[in-house]
DNA sequence: CCGACTTTTTCCACTCACAGGACAAAGAAC
DNA sequence: GTTCTTTGTCCTGTGAGTGGAAAAAGTCGG
């Protein structure tokens, strides 16, 4: 099948088009009643976005006391692909316009094979994907990596976790392969994205989304939109001093965030926790798998083990502490905490409240939710997604 | 004389009164440079805005070679008031609409007074001005306080150095009193429209201005748009910890920045030194003044007072260690500091920009310039005056 | 001093987008 | 079957805006 490569042609039809990714099928007589055209005005804007055959008529609706209305939606055959490379593992998943998340696949993978290995195995991901019959092909991808990106050409930039990026032409050379529009962005920024769109961020403006994977990054919206700062490397929380004269970080400074509390930083000081024999439970596992993760220390502290709680109480705190300043500083309406040690759930959680809200103002804090992302691994492909679609669906 | 009353009818005429409150007088020709206009589009326009009141003819242009163009302004009457309340003092300015300032009086005062012993001075101010001809009423005016304010609304919340301010209606009693519109912003958030305005940061997107006062408060601008945050409180850096279990502050909370440096922190402790005997220099005005203020220090390091110079450099130290995590955060391209302490000039900057480069990532600061303010006590009046030049200037 | 060339501004006719009413279509309620 | 409600289409008048042409007002060189 072709590909559709029709973009909207003015503000008004790019207005449409959102609204049905956003609200699915919708009459003409609902569409007039979102946006502030007349009714000849919106007909002839919704024929014109017919005629492109981005959207399409789809049936009568249910009668609400009158004539049924005819129904228009989103091209069924439309397909995003999100991708969402993470330091160990990818993330690829099939959408439709309406960024309805339609297959998705997750594999292991070491972001430092470098870009060539990562893209082979990503179009063989999205290969499989389309070989299931998700999609014959797709007309738009949205790919986040785990570093700082210069937005506008989709390229990484002096990413420190990802040697054998910097200045790759990531969006370049994936259009090329997948034969479609792509952009590129922070990890951390498509799951803010993510969870803007259909997760807990729906209703708020001004909100902060700390993803604690293997490092700590944080995605910031202003007004509804991605802040990505002058070099986009705005939310790059991880190298913030935690501690003064703490542990050497691999930036080559002391005491950052990321050296005291992150994916690695937790496997690290539970490996030492179990050597030195502060924890059975810990020990025990590390016997089994020859090695410790943050998804152990989790299950350690699930199990009760005092240790693995301990832990991570430490690290909520001076994460907490961290998100303090950020609050202070950002005011945000919401703090959305999400990534890889979600797992660790409410005892993190509930560690980053108690500085929060100790350290900053109650002006601040006083109706400021902090809360776990609710879309868990699926917050960055949808992020994805959404971003590929806020960039076709804009006037070109 | 009646003040002007109009308003811009629409986008297209907002556009033309910045061009002109920005670039000077300008001939229809210059204009439709700057605008996406026909030429008989803007005509039109520009014959409505002179039918407002708002434009006056203003002679002729020299030749370019052609025919003479016939210059237009913004009416040489209009008049905006700017109004800078700080902790302990009063700025209060005179502009004409294109914000250059006329008349500029500053008087000591605390705000502490409250706001109905502080509105009888600030409105006696304005007076003193009107009578010396330099205005003979307002068209509108902006004003400044030190603490968070509910914008929308223009009412302070919850002030922490302002009691008795909490929820009084700034706006609404000013605009009362002097019969114009009146907008209220936090004194910060002024500081930095009026670099964006006139200052260093004319030309970037996205900055901040840190002014070191009495408290430390920050401004941030975001895409040229100050950035409130969700209460208002945005930009309250003062209260950031940057001493674990440091001194206690007046926040209920230990190690905040400005209980560790900030005028007021920084006076107790040179008058500290000088009692303990460790700077001669200190201790001679100590005696002289009967107490001692963030000028004596930098009068005191000025004159190469070793003690002096230490107290400085150690408070740079503090608040770059802050600024290196707003930095790492928000990726500006521009950090300005500013404030009463300014004084204290190239150490302090020396102290900040060596804890911001040693600390943030290469890539956000590797093109970051860190610079003093350059409009010194008039940028809190300059911004006022654009706050609300800003409002008249757009549709209502 | 005069004509050629420039630049600015005004004038005008033509186009096109849009609003809003009238009307047709389609179904619900009775 | 009649009446009412809702939806969608058609059509015409209005008004905004564009772009060309011409007028106005200069400069500059001979």
């Amino acid at each position: 099948m072709r590909r559709m490569t029709a973009r909207p042609a003015n503000a008004h039809q790019a207005k449409l088009l959102k609204l049905l990714r956003d609200g699915g099928p919708n009459s003409r007589a609902q569409l007039g009643d979102q946006v502030d055209l007349s009714r000849s005005k919106l007909a002839v804007e919704v024929d014109r976005l017919l005629e492109t055959g981005l959207v399409v008529a789809d049936g009568l609706a249910a009668s609400r006391g009158g004539r049924r209305s005819h129904n228009i939606r989103l091209h069924p055959h439309l397909r995003f692909l999100g991708v969402d490379i993470g330091a160990t593992s990818v993330d690829v998943a099939v959408t439709n316009a309406e960024l309805e998340i339609l297959g998705h696949i997750n594999q292991p993978m070491d972001v430092r094979e470098g870009p060539v290995a990562v893209f082979e195995q990503v179009l063989s991901m999205a290969a499989k994907l389309r070989a299931s019959g998700l999609a014959e092909g797709f007309d738009g991808a949205g790919i986040g990596v785990p570093g700082p990106v210069r937005f506008p050409e989709g390229v990484p930039v002096a990413p420190p976790i990802m040697p054998g990026w910097d200045g790759f032409p990531v969006r370049e050379a994936l259009s090329q392969e997948l034969g479609c529009p792509v952009m590129v962005d922070n990890d951390v920024n498509l799951m803010a994205l993510g969870e803007q769109h259909a997760g807990v961020a729906r209703t708020v403006q001004d909100f902060l989304v700390v993803k604690i994977g293997t490092g700590i990054g944080c995605g910031i919206i202003v007004g509804g939109q991605v802040y990505r700062g002058t070099t986009g490397s705005a939310g790059d929380i991880g190298h913030i001093q935690a501690v003064p004269d703490g542990r050497p970080c691999a930036c080559g400074n002391r005491g950052c965030l990321e050296a005291h509390f992150s994916g690695a930083a937790l496997a690290r000081d539970a490996e030492e926790a179990a050597q030195q024999g502060r924890s059975a439970e810990l020990a025990t596992r590390l016997e089994t798998n020859g090695g410790l993760s943050a998804a152990d220390v989790a299950a350690a502290a699930a199990a009760g083990d005092a240790t693995a709680l301990d832990l991570i109480r430490e690290g909520g705190n001076r994460t907490g502490q961290v998100i303090a300043g950020l609050v202070s500083f950002f005011n945000p309406g919401l703090v959305v905490i999400g990534g890889g040690v979600t797992g660790l759930g409410h005892t993190l959680l509930a560690a980053i409240r108690t500085q929060v809200y100790r350290q900053s103002l109650p002006l601040a804090t006083g109706n400021l939710p902090i809360v776990l992302g609710e879309l868990g691994p699926t917050a960055g492909v949808i992020g994805a997604a959404r971003l590929i679609s806020d960039h076709l669906f804009s006037p070109a």
